[in-house]
DNA sequence: AGCCTTTGACCAGCG
DNA sequence: TCGCTGGTCAAAGGC
C-alpha cells in the first residue's frame, strides 16, 4: 500500500503523519493514549461498535505486519465494511469503516448488558480519545474524505467513525470541534462538508505498539 | 438450524 | 501485456 524509501524515521506521530505524507495517502493513523484499554475493547470482538458484522476475507496485505480482516454489517441493505488488522497479541494496529450505517445499532444490550449507554459513553470516550485525530479520516483511496460521490449522491451518511454512537451523540452536528480542526486542515474540510457526501471514512487505530514510519516522496512506509 | 469464521481461489486495478 | 497487490467470493467447518 504505502511504501517507499526510506528517510525520516519516527515513532508513531500521528500528527506528524496527518500534516505529512499521510494526507497524500490518505490514511488516517491515531496513536494510542489509552495505552491499549481502548484498542483491547475495539480488540474484543469485531462488533465492538455494536453493529453485527461477518467476516468475509482476511489477507495479508504487503507493508502491513499483521493479516488484515475483511468484514460487512450483516444488517440488510447496509453495505457499511470494515477492516482492520490485528496484531499477533490479538490488538487492533489498524481499523477502517467504509460507509456509514443507515439503520440502528441492532441490539445494544448485545454487547453492553442492560444497554448500559454508560458503557457506550465510556467507550466512546475510549475511541474519541483514541481516534480524535483520525475520525477526521478520509478515505483510504487515496482521495481526500471530501470527496463526493462520483455522482455526487449523498447515499451515505457523512460519518463514519470508529464507533456509529458519534452519530447517535451528535457528532454530526457537533462534535469535538476543537479535536479535528487544529492539527488537520483537511479535517475542517471534512466536517465542513458533512452536510455533503462521503464515500468513505477511514479510521486507523494503534495498538499498543510502535513501529517506525518512514517518509519519502510524500509517501510513508512503516 | 442458523450464523460466523476460516481459507484458498478468483477478479479487478494499477504500475 | 504481464505481474503484483488488494479486495471479494464461496465452500467447508465450527459454534
Amino acid at each position: 500500500m504505502v511504501s517507499s524509501g526510506a528517510s525520516a524515521h519516527v515513532e508513531v506521530d500521528l500528527d506528524k503523519l496527518n500534516s505529512g505524507g499521510n494526507i497524500a495517502t490518505g490514511l488516517q493513523v491515531s496513536q494510542v493514549e489509552g495505552r491499549g484499554s481502548g484498542l483491547s475493547v475495539a480488540a474484543e470482538r469485531s462488533s465492538d461498535d455494536g453493529y453485527n458484522w461477518r467476516k468475509y476475507g482476511q489477507k495479508h496485505v504487503k507493508g502491513s505486519e499483521f493479516p488484515r480482516s475483511y468484514y460487512k454489517c450483516t444488517h440488510p441493505n447496509c453495505e457499511v465494511k470494515k477492516l482492520f488488522e490485528r496484531s499477533h497479541d490479538g490488538q487492533i494496529t489498524e481499523i477502517v469503516y467504509k460507509g456509514t450505517h443507515d439503520h440502528p445499532k441492532p441490539q445494544p444490550n448485545r454487547r453492553y448488558s442492560g444497554g448500559n449507554i454508560m458503557s457506550m459513553q465510556e467507550e466512546r470516550s475510549d475511541k474519541a480519545s483514541l481516534t480524535s485525530r483520525d475520525d477526521r479520516g478520509y478515505n483510504n483511496y487515496g482521495q481526500p474524505s471530501h470527496t463526493a460521490e462520483p455522482d455526487g449522491t449523498p447515499e451515505l451518511s457523512p460519518v463514519a467513525t470508529n464507533d456509529d454512537s458519534l452519530e447517535d451523540a451528535g457528532f454530526l452536528s457537533n462534535r469535538n470541534n476543537d479535536e479535528v480542526d487544529e492539527d488537520d486542515p483537511f479535517s475542517k474540510r471534512r466536517f465542513d462538508n458533512l452536510g455533503q457526501s462521503y464515500s468513505f471514512c477511514c479510521l486507523y487505530l494503534l495498538a499498543d505498539y510502535k513501529f517506525s514510519v518512514e517518509q519519502k516522496n510524500g509517501s510513508w512506509k512503516c
